[in-house]
DNA sequence: CAATTTCGATACCTATAAAGTATTATTTAA
DNA sequence: TTAAATAATACTTTATAGGTATCGAAATTG
């Protein structure tokens, strides 16, 4: 079988004529006749009948007429679907999440990127910083997002936001009533840490602004995640100091507050990872649009 | 596009390794890095990465995989349900219907027919004698059932049964409490033939037989079909001569008798007629069963 | 760190098969 | 009976797929 004899095939059965099949092919009629002999020895059945006034199509040569047409189509689609896989445009990103990004960012990029490319699947994955690290080695995620990274070779990361620290307070305390806080005053309020797990991670890195500040805070409980902590501050169990973006986080009893007096500099990244050696068409289409996200950021 | 170089693609994608792919298709291996080469080349799109370790599918290599592996399948259909069209197991039957066979025969034998032949799809048209014909040279329909027929040089008839030759009377009649009629006793009773179009037909036959048994008949109505004139029967509007399998029609009120002292040879023919060029599988199979059929007749 | 191995790519040649030219056999229409 | 039109056949040319030998690059190994 070969997409040549098909071609020939739907050419010979629409004319209904060997010869005007060849004019329309631009070939002569000797090597049309001959393929069509050949395609009917393959199948083992009589496409045609031939008559003194041309090519009469036989029962099975209909029902073959349909399938060839069919497979052309689909050759058709192969090939502009591919093409489109090429260009970004079609397949399948599996995403890795973590941390208080969900809360606002990540959606918004990934509503940004399903809008310019509805055809690609987009797959999320919740998992912590290690595992979301060899998930990208072994190439079970192509991007993932995260907060406090330490450099790998390996491993590329962009960087998406710089967010101010903020703080989430309970509204019957005292500090419900200000509209920012001095970050010193947090050594006298217990205060809830996350996440517990992975290093360097958020927690480190208000440890150490603690320590820059000169104080050392009253930590009641360390927690899994941005969530858990707000919902500690919900119950009266402390402060939880937050990436701005988890304001988005809207709970009862619950406001959230600048933070003032941290040391300069005092920001927390948001970025995103993928493998430095994938230059796969999604991997790029998705980057754009992470870059565009910042751009749009930072003109604000 | 060729279905080899998709072949060879499949191979290569699966073994991930030009080399082991050559030897897996029996072939050596720097031809299959050409065909490689020029599908990429026609796609306009890279389906491999080349690695030192061997060939690494792209996302857009993955898409294309999935779409080579379906033109497969659909080839090998297209093989499978043309040789199944080769031999008269698949396709479209279409049939012309008209008279009396309808009660009884015909179902009986495209029952038969649908059971051995699932894939085939009958479809029935019921037309007149002339309209039989005329569908039959345009080839609208490939078979027609039908009972007195002129010979064609183009049209093949093939017997299908003989049946003896009924009357349906009225059960309040002095004639519905016997149980067998002296056909030349019709000549007291009005009668209702059919049909009234298309010539030679059932009616002519009827006036020949009455001619021969040397009366004349009452003649009240001349109706389109049997079951028109058996519902007249019904009505108290007379006695209908049928054919025996016409007595598959149950109508309150009206019983079918035997008739006896008819000329000798009386019988009517029901028939199957179908172009004389026609070989198509499908026919074939279906004038195969129509044989069967007959043949069951005969014995009981 | 050099030697070796293992990839895919390239250059060049051979073999296969597709296409072209010329002609034939057959049937229908004039 | 001839003429025209059809598909089929014989033979030649051309295109292309396949084979052999070799290369260049990268990774592994002693």
């Amino acid at each position: 079988m070969d997409l040549r004899k098909l071609r020939y095939f739907i050419t010979v059965a629409e004319e209904g004529h060997i010869g005007r099949a060849a004019t329309a092919l631009n070939i002569s009629q000797p090597p049309l006749t001959r393929q069509i002999h050949q395609l009917e020895d393959e199948l083992g059945v009589a496409l045609f009948n031939r008559t003194p006034k041309g090519m009469e199509i036989t029962e099975a040569g209909k029902i073959f007429l349909q399938e060839a047409k069919n497979i052309f189509a689909l050759v058709e689609q192969a090939t502009e679907r591919t093409q489109r896989a090429g260009t970004g445009q079609l397949g399948r990103l599996d995403v890795a999440i973590f941390g208080s990004g969900i809360l606002d960012t990540i959606p918004r990029i990934l509503l940004s990127f399903r809008r310019d490319y509805p055809d690609v699947k987009v797959v999320l994955h919740s998992m912590g910083k290690s595992a979301q690290i060899e998930a990208l080695r072994q190439r079970r995620v192509t991007v993932a997002f995260n907060r406090i990274l330490a450099p790998l070779p390996d491993i590329t990361s962009e960087l998406i936001r710089s967010e101010r620290i903020w703080v989430a307070v309970n509204n019957t305390t005292e500090l419900g009533h200000l509209s920012e806080i001095d970050f010193t005053d947090l050594k006298d309020h217990p205060m809830i840490l996350f996440p517990s797990q992975g290093s360097p991670n958020f927690k480190d890195k208000i440890l150490n602004l603690c320590r820059q500040a000169n104080f050392t805070p009253a930590v009641s409980h360390e927690v899994g995640d941005a969530v858990t902590g707000v919902s500690l501050v919900a119950g009266g169990f402390g402060v939880c100091v937050v990436p701005e973006s988890a304001a988005a986080l809207k709970l009862a009893g619950v406001t959230y507050k600048p933070l003032v007096n941290l040391p300069k500099g005092a920001k927390v990244d948001l970025s995103c990872i993928y493998r430095s050696d994938d230059n796969s068409p999604i991997l790029q289409s998705f980057l754009e649009k992470v870059r565009q996200f910042k751009q749009l950021q930072e003109e604000q």
